[in-house]
RNA sequence: GGGCCGUUAGCUCAGCGGUAGAGCGUUCGCCUUACACGCGAAAUGUCGCAGGUUCGAAUCCUGCACGGCCCACCA
């Protein structure tokens, strides 16, 4: 026998072990065309996983679970991704702690405490989602770092090489000075910040009055090499071609003409400064302009920068205005707010800088995407994301792949002493380099055996663009990578929509033609109920393993997929448990609550919905069964649609409101009955719909549904050893029943009216009550009495009678419902001032209701041009309102009459 | 600056053209022999604002306000 409450623990233990021993998640290929494959997004391995790590992995397992039950051949790889910035800055934080720097410890050193992180990490992360229940094929795991993935990264880099989409160049580059590398265009983020506008003089060369630009670096004049104005300002016309002389520096500079000037904005001059900003690069290459390197890689100021050598970013600016103002050229400072780009691993402010690195070129490669995207071969959801990503692939400039750290794939790239420049005292960026995964025999151009490898890594954003494919063992030509590629789904966040699904999309196309997955689904980010992001620093974290310690892990899923809406964020905080765990409670009585009421020796072959002889069927069998198939059909169309909130809504309300509240209760009538075959085909019904639903639920909460499913196998006539195993229901039965539906809400209503009444007469829930019904059609009074041990049971209501119109009980309270009046006489119990303030006040409601909808039915408007289905429906729901005011009216006057006061006592 | 999303009960959110819903919280009554992680009943909403379309609008259209997100080289 179950325990009284749900306790998840040893259950979730249970079950793990069982799962794993028995290795039910393992897939191979198959000929079984009917396949549903993921790739996991490899998390970081920069620490234990988080709420939103849940989120993800849960929706991902929900599909694959539901897939499986769908009798699709299932396979979810696991994996991690080694995270480059990310989990360098991670260690270099360790290291600092031990005041050590990387380069004290060198680069082997380093890689080796990295390896070592790497690998307790990995334990960690894939022990979580083991814990979370993930069924994911184990034998799978793989890591974007390991030696068959380095094959992958090396043979695309080789590929895209040799097509000349890999270059290297020195080209203006995100440089983060503090993680001391440069990022990809997309990794940087642009936070609106308070700042100023410093208005600086320029004088012309011979000392006399020029001109004022606007700035808000004014550390970067330093290295300005002209000013700019719009071509068409006629303010500045005269001073084209000039040469200004610039302040601090005293240097030459010339007024140069240029369409990219906004004459609106600041003073419409604008100080030009080459290698340190993005723009002004491109003003410096079509007039030719020289670069002046103020800033170096470190952040501080390069010698270029004359008096300000050495200082940093920020001290230089405090000097250069404090210079001016002393100078007087200082001329305006305006508060300005703008945005600053800053780096997305370490929120430390971007410098555009000039560099030497390595790029993809990417035009041809967001064509594929985009024409995949555009003719419907792969489909983001929600739609909305559509249009952004449309956009980002229109609008695609290269990618920056190299990265100046040492956590990562290093680029294949060596170099033979004959490529070496000994006058730039580096290497020969002209030169042709060797591309080889290891150190190749000689140099194809001086046969020196020499190399040297090129230093930078690749940015892990490259391997990651790889993992659906490298995961099944590309470039090989693999059985798995034939069978499981392309996927089937990825499920991510939309924050790496570019950096990562859209990379993906390009390689698998460029490099075996086809998508790598054919939906995206798109979830949100979890946040704190205030909307904040989750983080550390703000100490608003909630951490998953604590939630499943405190309320189980079916719940932490359930509460999760309750608001994974597509695309939506998910406000979250540990009150958004409870419901669920209760729910999980609830599922675990029900189920207690029906093995009580099965015999010991269970029929042979199961109770089973296929053998119910429809004879012995009664109102609430077929109600539950039409409700049962109605809530299975719509919960699978829900998920077709991956709306994965919806199907799990739709389980909670048919398990709890319709299952538990109504169908248990009806069905104790006959299980407390005679045995018999009433009593049998209650309790079919009961076990076969819990343990389809059950199943059906299984992917939101596989603990409990697993744990119940075992229960229910000796009853259920399910062999399998495990649900996952047994596969979902079968829906092949049309029990759809309308007038089951339309009977069952009659009793329903009358029963919710008495139980509303009982209640607010303050009646002990425990004392049984006469009711006399009274008025009505033929039908429904019928349809009462037949079913009186419904209303009697749940109304609890010992005698129920019948009289004719308007022969009421003496004292007697009233619920009318159904087109029914239920007098219930209370001889002694009622006080009649309160019983007429309280008909008085249901009477109020009432021609409430009526006036609406009389509104409605009534309106000549309506009438002419409304749907039939619509004026027939108005005019049902018209007559039923008139007629609940009418009994109303009539309880009302027998109130009143003063003969019903002066009515003896019996 | 462009684009997208949101604004519905105290909180978190469904509903997306036909009399306003759920969970949590609150109030009242109950240990009714599955469940107090429960049962029954109840209270609480000019569905952001202003127009428009429609017989009918929380739902469609337009504008506005507020909040958020994505993108962006106006110094």
């Amino acid at each position: 026998m179950l325990d009284k409450a749900y306790d998840p623990q040893p259950v979730e233990d249970k079950w793990l072990a069982a799962w794993e021993q028995k290795q039910i998640f393992r897939s191979s290929p198959k000929g079984n065309e009917r396949r549903f494959v993921i790739v996991i997004p490899p998390p970081n391995v920069t620490g234990a996983l988080h709420l939103g790590h849940a989120l993800n992995n849960i929706m991902q397992d929900v599909l694959i679970r539901w897939h499986k039950l769908q009798g699709f051949e299932t396979c979810w790889v696991p994996g991690t991704d080694h995270g480059g910035i990310a989990t360098q800055n991670v260690m270099e934080k360790q290291l600092k702690a031990e005041s050590i720097s990387r380069h004290q410890l060198g680069r082997e050193e380093f890689l080796e405490r990295m390896q070592a992180w790497t690998r307790e990490c990995k334990k960690t992360i894939l022990g979580q989602l083991r814990r979370l229940g993930c069924a994911l094929d184990w034998r799978r795991a793989a890591f974007t770092m390991d030696s068959a993935r380095a094959k992958s990264v090396f043979e695309a880099f080789q590929r895209l090489w040799d097509k000349e989409l890999i270059y290297r160049g020195e080209r203006m580059v995100n440089w983060c000075v503090r993680c001391g590398t440069a990022l990809s265009d997309i990794e940087v983020e642009h936070e609106e910040r308070k700042g100023h506008l410093w208005h600086i003089h320029y004088p012309l060369a011979d000392g006399s009055t020029g001109l004022d630009v606007a700035t808000t670096r004014p550390e970067t004049m330093l290295g300005d090499t002209a000013v700019a104005v719009n071509p068409q300002d006629s303010r500045y016309a005269h001073l084209v071609g000039k040469k200004l002389r610039l302040p601090l520096m005293e240097r030459e500079i010339p007024v140069v003409a240029d369409e990219h000037v906004d004459s609106s904005f600041g003073t419409g001059a604008v100080k030009v400064t080459p290698a340190h900003d993005v723009n002004d690069f491109e003003i410096g290459r079509r007039h030719r302009l020289p670069l002046v390197k103020v800033i170096g890689l470190d952040g501080k100021m390069t010698e270029a920068a004359g008096a300000y050598f050495g200082l940093s970013r920020e001290q230089t600016r405090d000097k250069v205005v404090a210079d001016l103002k002393a100078s007087a050229l200082l001329r305006k400072v305006e508060d300005h707010r703008h945005a600053v780009g800053v780096c997305y691993r370490c929120g430390a402010a971007i410098e555009p800088l000039l560099s030497e690195q390595w790029f993809v070129r990417m035009e041809a490669l967001a064509k594929g995407a985009l024409e995949a995207h555009r003719t419907g071969y792969f489909h983001i959801h929600p739609e909305t994301w559509s249009k952004p990503y449309a956009k980002w692939l229109g609008d695609i400039r290269d990618w920056c792949i190299s990265r100046q750290i040492w956590w990562g794939h290093r680029i294949p790239v060596w170099y033979c002493r004959c490529y070496y420049d000994e006058k730039l005292r580096k290497i020969n960026p002209k030169g042709r380099p060797a591309v080889s995964l290891e150190k190749p025999q000689a140099c194809a151009v001086c046969s020196g055996k020499e190399f040297e490898q090129d230093p930078d890594v690749l940015d892990t954003w490259f391997s990651s663009a790889l993992w659906p494919m490298s995961v099944f063992g590309w470039p090989e030509k693999t059985k798995d990578l034939e069978f499981y590629y392309p996927t089937s789904v990825l499920v991510t966040g939309y924050e790496i929509l570019y950096l990562w699904v859209a990379r993906m999309q390009m390689m698998g196309l460029e490099f075996l033609g086809t998508v790598p997955f054919k939906d995206a689904i798109i979830h949100g980010t979890v946040r704190d109920k205030s909307g904040k992001k989750m983080s550390k620093s703000l100490g608003n974290v909630i951490d998953p393993l604590e939630m499943m310690d405190k309320f189980g892990t079916d719940a932490l899923r359930f509460s999760l997929m309750l608001q994974a809406h597509p695309g939506r964020d998910i406000l979250f905080a540990e009150d958004s448990l409870t419901g669920s765990r209760n729910f999980a409670n609830k599922l675990w009585n029900s189920t207690r609550f029906v093995l009580m009421n099965l015999p010991e020796r269970p029929p042979s072959g199961g109770y089973c919905l296929s053998q119910l002889s429809h004879c012995c069927l009664e109102l609430a069998d077929r109600w539950i069964l039409a409700e049962y198939q109605a809530a299975m059909a719509k919960a699978a169309e829900k998920m077709t649609a991956y709306e994965i909130a919806a199907a799990a809504d739709i389980f909670y309300s048919f398990l709890w409101d319709k299952f538990c509240d109504w169908y248990v209760e009806l069905a104790k009538i006959r299980l407390q009955g005679m045995d018999g075959e009433e009593k049998e085909a209650a309790r079919a019904i009961l076990v076969s719909i819990l343990s389809g639903a059950l199943r059906m639920l299984h992917p939101f909460m596989p603990f409990i549904t697993e744990e119940l499913y075992s229960a229910l196998k000796p009853y259920s006539g399910e062999t399998a050893d495990f649900l996952l195993l047994a596969g979902a229901p079968k829906t092949d039965f049309n029990w759809s029943n309308p007038d089951a539906l339309r009977d069952m809400g009659l009793l329903m209503q009358a029963v919710m009216e008495i139980r509303s009444l009982r209640s607010q007469l303050n009646l002990n829930p425990g004392l049984k009550i006469k009711v006399v019904a009274s008025g009505a059609a033929e039908q429904t009074r019928a349809l009462i009495d037949k079913h009186q041990n419904y209303l009697k049971n749940l109304a609890r209501i010992e005698e129920l009678g019948f009289a004719s119109d308007g022969r009421r009980p003496p004292q007697s309270a009233t619920a009318v419902a159904a087109g029914m009046s239920f007098f219930v006489p209370l001889e002694g119990l009622i006080d009649f001032a309160k019983e007429r303030a309280r008909l008085e006040k249901e009477l109020a409601k009432a021609e409430a209701e009526l006036k609406k909808i009389a509104q409605k039915a009534q309106n000549r408007d309506f009438l002419a041009r409304a749907p039939e289905a619509e004026k027939r429906l108005a005019g049902f729901q018209h007559e039923a309102a008139l007629a609940r005011l009418e009994k109303l009216n009539e309880t009302l006057a027998v109130l009143s009459s003063p003969s019903q006061k002066s009515l003896p006592k019996p």
